[in-house]
DNA sequence: TACTATTGTCACATATATATTACTTTTATA
DNA sequence: TATAAAAGTAATATATATGTGACAATAGTA
């Protein structure tokens, strides 16, 4: 897992970090510790489809802010614990 | 400003939240005093355009989760400080 | 005032987040 | 084991985040 300074110094040498950087989040250990609730109730919760969720949670999707807020409210948690950068491969 | 907890308490009433629920920024803030750089060489160093980052600090978009972790990086501070929930209207 | 940098904005194109429907695979539980 | 619930996944459609190019409006500075 790459620091959030280390990233930054990252694009002080030039790179565009928009390609160089990986999303990951631990939503699906949060969701199973916060009341064990399944997929599709937390998707319900903040009005997207299990789906979506699913993809999410597979790390297959870059959320937006909007969403992403909504499932940290959701799981009683901060975006900050749920999402952080990590270099590519 | 609606509090977390407060916008939780909104979906155990059963209200889909995405639709209900508009996401506010303070970035254009945070680059000013952040070291004071512009608009475009914020955008420049995380890779997306300059009218792209314009957008996201008139609060026009809903950026992705990625474009947000850099911005966050960039401007030495985190997610949570510079997104969050408001009701609509 | 004049000149320049910065910001705001528009039209159009592209990539991708998300929805919908449906099906398979896994997990839990009788 | 058998059954159901939950999770994974795929195809297709739609909405929207983002890019590109251009120009107007504003702010800063000589």
């Amino acid at each position: 897992m790459v620091e959030i300074t280390e990233v930054f110094k990252m694009h002080e040498r030039g790179a565009f970090l928009l390609k160089d950087v990986q999303v990951k989040n631990c939503v699906k250990l949060i969701r199973i510790e916060q009341g064990n609730m399944t997929q599709g109730e937390l998707a319900k919760m903040i009005g997207v489809t299990r789906q979506t969720m699913n993809l999410i949670e597979a790390q297959k999707y870059n959320p937006t802010i909007k969403v992403c807020l909504l499932i940290a409210a959701a799981l009683h948690t901060s975006i900050d614990k749920l999402f952080w950068m990590e270099d590519e491969e």
